[in-house]
DNA sequence: TATTGTTATACTCTATAACTATA
DNA sequence: TATAGTTATAGAGTATAACAATA
């Protein structure tokens, strides 16, 4: 089946607000952007706050595994863990069965810092999407989600 | 050789996924994605497409004022318009009032190239939200501008 | 003095690939 | 030989600030 398209000659070349891309990315852009700022005060990057969640919700990562699942390469991960591990938010052990795997965990420090983070988080959720009402809001997560499953986008975000 | 897994990772949920921002960078990633390494295959960078649309739509830009609607210094609108100058795509002319100005403007071949850019861009956005119905993809549309409407974000993006 | 556009410099982030130490 | 993690290098992109030309 064939798009039908208006030809009009006398029109311009379609503007760059007529992709829902754009909206979502202006809206993303600013949204994470002011996320970046907030957590650059307590001196983490969004990679940083998003390895530490991962160590949190999962036991027993290494850092070829913590690189998969953020989409990097294991050099720059490699980079990521020197920056937690200089601020004791994170140990690396070398595990028992393998000497040249390292296992990840939180420290005890990283551990409090954890629900600190998600505190900026939850309020740069609030400052920006309180322009919605709830219903709003869960019917924008909803089609995100959706558009997420069907494109079979996975990857975590790290910028 | 089967791989015996010496440590199977435990996992809890995540605390990323609670928030709206998450979900808005997860697909708007992905789609920026996606359309960055189409552009790439025209050798023009977001930025570049950026520029060309804003010179299409508005004439008698400068640098100065380009760099103002998208929010970089003069500095990287420089370089920008270096690379699309040597493409041939826009011609930089000193301004008869004041010859410290430019006068920015598409050249005939930058003319013809948006028009197969925009295709590229309308591409995407049917690839990624073929998922949502007419009525969903304009009520993604609608949330989307009341988010920036009401947090008065306005700032083209261009990465 | 102020402003426009350019340029020199530095910084961040990341990938690629070489390197080491294990296996 | 293969793999885990590290490191050396390079590239892209951008900001800051100094600069020359012009107002």
């Amino acid at each position: 089946m064939e798009t039908i398209r208006k030809h009009s000659p006398e029109s311009r070349p379609s503007a760059l607000d007529a992709h829902l891309g754009y909206w979502l990315r202006l809206v993303s852009n600013e949204v994470s952007h002011a996320f970046e700022r907030a957590l650059r005060k307590r001196d983490i990057s969004v990679a940083e706050w998003v390895a530490l969640n991962q160590l949190a919700t999962a036991t027993g990562l290494t850092p070829a595994t913590l690189a998969a699942a953020m989409g990097m390469t294991r050099g720059a991960i490699s980079k990521i863990l020197d920056k937690l591990s200089a601020k004791q938010l994170i140990a690396r052990s070398v595990s028992a069965l393998d000497n040249r795997v390292q296992i990840l965990s939180l420290t005890t420090q990283g551990r409090r810092m954890l629900p600190q983070l998600t505190h900026i988080a939850d309020g740069n959720d609030a400052l920006f999407f309180a322009a919605l009402s709830a219903v709003e809001q869960a019917a924008l997560r909803n089609l995100l989600r959706k558009v997420a499953r069907t494109g079979q986008i996975v990857r975590i975000p790290v910028e």
